[in-house]
RNA sequence: GGCGCGGUAGCCAAGUGGUAAGGCCGGGGUCUGCAAAACCCCUAUGCGUCGGUUCGAUUCCGACCCGCGCCUCCA
């Protein structure tokens, strides 16, 4: 069955296939600014696009996807912060992309085959705008920066439409430039000693040492990694304009061939319902939410609970939710592996049909949650399961990324007084010293845990923090 | 001002021209020394407001109210 995926451009629900002869499906991601802690905002669009990728391994084979995500580490950002830190760009980016890199990991998200950085792609980038020079569509201001001219393109706008629109030229974009119009964007910067410290590299032929702008970095690589045109690209829906605007145009106007088949954006994520800014107070980093008790699979569901075309509203309570329903998913793949005591062997069935359908189906991941555990309560699995469904049930979680059995050990660690008084209350309960029992339930309580009581022994878990 | 999105139960959130998925919370029950877990049952005459089309609208159309996003470097 087809996957079907709304695309920006056209503004329909279009089938998602590799256009190439070597069945090989080409995405492209633009991936974070690495300045500073990526928040979960940015992790929402990671995820939608994980789980996609994941959708698209299923249908067309693991091997046959082919997924390029960036690492921008030089920028106006990552410079500012270099400068504020007084310490190496390189550094910083070395450092912030080490957290994402682990916060990607713990939220279990699949490594890109590629993850090509701009500073590692300078030359690629030097030659693309040395192309969009020599075929006029880009020309060297006064200072040395090299800007794209927009009017040498005719169908810019086509993605944001912009055409429709009226440009709002502020004053601030206008004083500090030298460009033929207050449209164009740069290509590559001059180099500013009282901001950009070291940063900078040779130019292209006819313009001064400095920097790329921000988007050529995406165009270069993308085409050096995946080739002139794609199958997809995506982001953010911020990115929309002008961001990738700017990549057709670059991109379009150097090659000559079509940028990419497909366009995908994700609304963004709100927190208590409002856009998420430190002045508010409600941006949360991943390190923010595990402090707080929660593990990152709740937190990947949480994140993944809205449908992607739709901006989702982020809140603790919710997040406790998710955190509910993971343990779900949790308990139920414990029953599955005791009552088969080995990983499924068999074909998956078609008991969980519904939830991938839902997925191909415009990547309607609350649809195909909802199916999902419709599909869980529908059925005894003690009695009624087989293992072709426990096969289908591991091969959604797989789709959806739920990796329970990390989710499971990640809290695992237990102190060790914890344990002893745990082995304690389950001796005092032994010889029915309920009273002993109930005590050391209420330390094992004030230490933070939870102590389940089962026929032939117990679990510990951690209580929540508020 | 231009472009676009959304308002569904206490919270989060799907969906449909024919009478509201799912998760959480809450209530009841089985089980349990306690507490959990597990399992079963219940929980929106209602889908921002007002009109219109229709045999019938939450779903289509119009107006209005409210919220959100983008409009040159924020996923």
């Amino acid at each position: 069955m087809a996957i079907r995926l709304f695309d920006s451009l056209t503004r329909q629900i279009r089938e998602l296939k590799p256009s190439q002869p070597d069945g090989v499906f080409r995405m492209y991601c633009c991936g974070p600014t690495v300045y500073g802690p990526a928040h979960i905002g940015n992790f929402r669009t990671f995820l939608v696009q994980d789980v996609l990728r994941r959708l698209l391994e299923l249908e067309f084979g693991a091997d046959k996807v082919k997924h390029v995500r960036n690492l921008t580490d030089v920028d106006d950002r990552t410079i500012a912060q270099a400068k504020r830190e007084q310490r190496p760009l390189a550094e910083i980016t070395k450092h912030w992309t080490e957290v994402f890199h682990a916060d990607c990991r713990a939220l279990n998200l699949l490594p890109p085959q590629v993850e090509p950085t701009a500073t590692g792609h300078i030359a690629e980038q030097v030659e693309m705008i040395s192309e969009l020079l020599a075929k006029g569509l880009a020309y060297v201001a006064p200072d040395g920066s090299v800007y794209y001219r927009i009017a040498a393109f005719p169908s810019y706008g086509a993605l944001s439409r912009i055409k429709e629109r009226e440009l709002k030229v502020t004053v601030a974009t206008a004083d500090d430039d030298h460009k033929d119009d207050a449209s164009d964007f740069a290509l590559w910067k001059a180099y500013k000693p009282d901001e950009d410290g070291e940063v900078k590299w040779p130019g292209p032929r006819g313009a001064a040492a400095g920097r790329p702008g921000w988007h050529i970095e995406c165009s270069a690589m993308s085409r050096k990694h995946l080739g002139d045109t794609i199958d997809l690209h995506s982001g953010g829906e911020d990115l929309l304009f002008p961001h990738h605007e700017n990549e057709i145009a670059q991109s379009e106007g150097c090659t000559g061939h079509l940028f990419s088949h497909h366009w995908y954006h994700c609304k963004f994520l709100l927190v208590d319902g409002a856009k998420m800014s430190k002045s508010l107070g409600n941006l949360y980093t991943l390190d923010d939410l595990t402090a707080k008790g929660f593990s990152p699979m709740a937190i990947r569901y949480a994140l993944l609970s809205g449908h992607p075309r739709k901006q989702l509203n982020f809140t603790l309570e919710s997040l406790g939710a998710a955190e509910k329903a993971i343990g779900t998913l949790d308990r139920l793949l414990e029953r599955l592996m005791y009552k088969f005591g080995h990983f499924p062997r068999a074909s998956p069935s078609n008991r969980f049909a519904g939830v991938l359908t839902a997925l191909r189906d415009d990547l309607n991941i609350p649809a195909a949650l909802g199916t999902l555990f419709s599909a869980i309560a529908s059925f005894d699995p003690e009695s009624e399961s087989t293992d072709a469904d426990f096969a289908a049930f591991e091969q959604i979680l797989k789709v959806f990324g739920f990796n329970l059995r990390i989710a499971l050990r990640a809290d695992r660690v237990i102190p060790e007084n914890v344990v002893a008084l745990a082995e304690k209350r389950w001796a005092a309960k032994k010889v029915k010293d309920f009273k002993a029992a109930d005590a050391l339930r209420a330390e094992l309580t004030a230490a933070g845990w939870s102590m389940l009581d089962g026929k032939d022994g117990y679990k510990l878990e951690p209580l929540k923090k508020a």
